[in-house]
DNA sequence: CCTTAATCGAGACGGTACGTCATGTCTTGGG
DNA sequence: CCCAAGACATGACGTACCGTCTCGATTAAGG
C-alpha cells in the first residue's frame, strides 16, 4: 500500500535512459533470434537490428542469456485463463490457442533456442520457469476442474495429458521447419487428447491428416 | 562380353585416401555435434577433435552441411524390424528401443540439429529422410500389421500413434537437457500409447512419474 | 565568406583512430621489410610487430602494396638540398650523406623490395617515383650548378654521373648482404665520379679497398 | 692415374635415374624463378612447371637453395674469354655481351634473388662465386692486360672499373622492371667506363640517352 | 624370362600461415 | 549521464600451400 519506490533515494543524475530503447532491443531480440537461432545470435546484432549502438546494449544486459531470457519472458501468453465450464468447451479454446499467431510465435522461438539449452543451464531454467509451465499449468488446471467435476477418471495421467497438444505441435514445427496450423491442432486432439481423456476419437474430417493448413 | 562396371576404367591414380580417417571424421563429428550444437561446430574443431588435418576433412566433405549429414547417415538404428507376432510383444520392444542408449545418442543429436533445420533446408531434408521416417516407419509397419491381425480398431490413426513415443521422448530431452530414460518411456507408453490405441491406460507402478531415470 | 575546407561538413563520427598507430605500423613495416624482404612480408606479421591488432592495419591499409609503399615514403631524405658554393664541397656532402646511417636504412629497404618490383607496376612507380629520382634529383641540380659555374664541361653527363654513387652503393649492398660504409663511398667517388667529372682520380689513401668498414 | 670412380663398388640396382628430368628441373626453376622470384619459388611449383612429380624433385635436391644454387649454375657465360688484342676491340666485344640474350636473362635472375641474399647465406656466397666473380674476372683480365700492355696508367682502379658495366646494367634493370638493351650499353660505356679509364667520354650519338631500346 | 629394386606421377596427409570476419570492450564527440 | 558510431585486440574460420609420405605403375639391370 506504499506509493515510494526504490528509485526515490538515489537522485538519478545526467540523462536518463529511454525506455523506448528496452523494447526495441527486446522485441529486435525475438526477431533476430526467430531469425538466426540462438547460437548465431549476437549482441552486435541486436544492436543493429534495435537500431541502436552496441553500448546501449551491454548497458542494460551483460550477456547474451540474460537478454535472451528478458527478450522470452517478454512473450507472455495472450489468454490466462481458460474456463468454459465444461470440458468441451475448454478443450476447443485449447485447440484454438495452440494455433493462434501468437503460439506460433511461441513455437518459433523455442525452435530456435532449443539446441542451446543442454548447454546453458541459466537458459533451461528461464525456458521451462518462464515458458514451458505456465502453458502447462493452464491446461493441467482445466483438466483438474473436469476431473472434480467428474467428467475424467482417476485413471487419466493430467500432467501427460496436459503436456500432450504443445509436445506434439513442437515437434511438428521442429520437423517441417515452420509452425503448425490449426488443422494438424485438431489431428492432434481428435486422435491423441480425447482418447488419453478417456473420449472415442475425432476423426479429422475431410481435411488431409499429413498436412498442415495454415 | 561382359558388363563390366564404371570402376574399371578410372585407374585411381595417386594415395589412395585412408578409410580409418573417414570414420575418424564421422565420428568426431557426432562427439562435437552433440557437446557444441550444430551452429558451434566448425569443420576446424571437427579436424582437431579427429586428430586429423583441416585439409582431410575439406578433401571429403566440402561443408559443414554435407559433413553433419553423412555424420547422421552414420547413425543406423540397431533393429531394423520389431515382429514378436502380438502388439504387446511389439510394444514392449518398442519402449525398450525407445530408451536404449543408441535411441538416447539419436536424441542427443537431434536436440544438437533441430534449431538449426529452419536455416538449413538440406538439412531439414536429410534429417527427415534419414532420421525420423526410418523410425516412424518401423512403428508403423507393427501398428499396420496389428490392425491386420485384428488388434486394432479401424478408427486408431496410425501415422499420429507411430509418432507419439519418439516426439514425447524427445520433448523430454529438449525439456531437461539430457536424453529421457526408461520410466519415462514406460510413463508414455501406459498413459497415452495404450489409449490411443484403445485399450485401458497402464499406471506407472511405484515410480515417480516426474523424473526419468537413466 | 570563407572558403571552408571539405573537413567541416563532415562531423567524423564515432571514436577517432589512433595516430600513434599509424607510426607503429610504418615503423614495423620497415622492420619487417628489412628482416624478411617484401614477398615473405604479411599484414600479419606487420600487425604482430607493430602490436596492433590485424584490423587495424586493414583498415588503414587494404593491400601490401599500399602499406609498403606509405612505409617508403616515411622514409624521407635527411638533407634536402645541397649547395656549398663548390663542387668539391658538395662531392665530400653527397659522399657523407651516400653512407650515412639513414642512406644505409635506404639501402636496406631497397635491397628488400627489388625483386618484387617486376611483379609489382604500383610498387615500381612508387619506388621510382618517390625513392630513386628524388635522390638523384639533388645530385642532378648539383651538377648542374657545377657546370653552370663552368666547373663542369659540356660533355660531363651529368644525368648518368648522378645515378654512379646511389648505384654503385646499392650494388655492394646486394653482394656483401649489407649496405656498404664510408670507405667504399670514397673509393667510388675517388675512381669512378671524379674521371667521369673530368677530375683526375684521386686514389684511396691505405685503406684497403676490397673491404667496406662500417 | 687410375680409370674406375667411386661408382664402381655400388652396383645402382633398380631402375636409374631420368637425366632428361634433371635438366627439364633445372630450367623450370629457371622459368619460376624469373616469373615469380626467389621467395615466391616452391618445390612445388617447380615440380609443376617441370611436368613432374614432386618426389622426383626432392630426390635430387633436398632444399630450394640447393635447387637454385645448382640452377644458377647452369647457366655458364656464353664467351668466356675476351682477347681482341687491343683495349678498343675487347671493349666493344664486353659491350655487345653485356646486353646478349644471355646476359640479359642473367640480370633477370640476379634481380629475382638479390633480395633472399641477406638471409641466405649459401646462396649470397653461390651467387657471389659463381655468378659475379667470373664475369668480373673476365674484365679484370682485360683490363690488366691492357696495363701491361701500357694501355693503362697506373693510377686506373681496375677492380672498380671491371664492376661499372655490370653494376649499371643491373641496376637499369632493377629501376625499369626489365633488363637494359645495347642503348644503355653503349651509355654506360661512353659516359663512364671510358672515363674511368683515363679516355675522353664518347657521346651516344642521336639516341635520348633516357631511354633503353631493346 | 623373371625377379628385384629404384624411379616416377599422382595425390593424400599434417601442419602452418594468411586475410577475413565477428565479438565484446573501450573511447570519442554530441546531446 | 546517456547515446550512436566506430576504433580496437582477440580469436576463429575456411582457404591455400608446403614438404613429407605413400600408393600403383613403370623400367632397367641381374639372375
Amino acid at each position: 500500500m506504499q506509493i515510494s519506490d526504490a528509485a526515490v533515494d538515489e537522485p538519478r543524475r545526467g540523462r536518463p535512459r529511454d525506455p523506448g530503447r528496452d523494447e526495441a532491443i527486446i522485441d529486435a531480440s525475438i526477431d533476430v533470434l526467430v531469425r538466426d537461432g540462438y547460437d548465431r545470435l549476437s549482441m552486435e546484432g541486436v544492436a543493429a537490428a534495435a537500431g541502436v549502438g552496441k553500448a546501449t546494449v551491454y548497458r542494460r544486459w551483460s550477456s547474451k542469456a540474460e537478454l535472451v531470457i528478458d527478450a522470452m519472458a517478454s512473450l507472455k501468453p495472450a489468454i490466462d485463463t481458460i474456463d468454459t465450464g465444461s470440458l468441451e468447451g475448454d478443450i476447443e479454446l485449447l485447440t484454438a490457442a495452440s494455433c493462434s499467431p501468437h503460439s506460433q510465435r511461441l513455437f518459433e522461438v523455442m525452435v530456435s533456442i532449443c539446441s542451446a539449452l543442454p548447454r546453458e543451464p541459466e537458459l533451461l531454467e528461464a525456458f521451462q520457469t518462464r515458458f514451458t509451465e505456465p502453458r502447462i499449468a493452464r491446461t493441467t488446471r482445466v483438466l483438474e476442474r473436469a476431473r472434480d467435476r467428474g467428467e475424467l477418471g482417476a485413471e487419466v495421467d493430467i500432467a501427460m495429458a496436459a503436456n500432450l497438444v504443445p509436445s506434439l505441435m513442437l515437434q511438428r514445427a521442429l520437423m517441417t521447419g515452420r509452425p503448425a496450423g490449426r488443422a494438424y491442432a485438431e489431428q492432434v486432439v481428435g486422435s491423441v487428447l480425447l482418447p488419453v481423456l478417456g473420449r472415442p476419437p475425432r476423426p479429422v474430417s475431410t481435411t488431409n491428416t499429413e498436412t498442415s493448413h495454415d
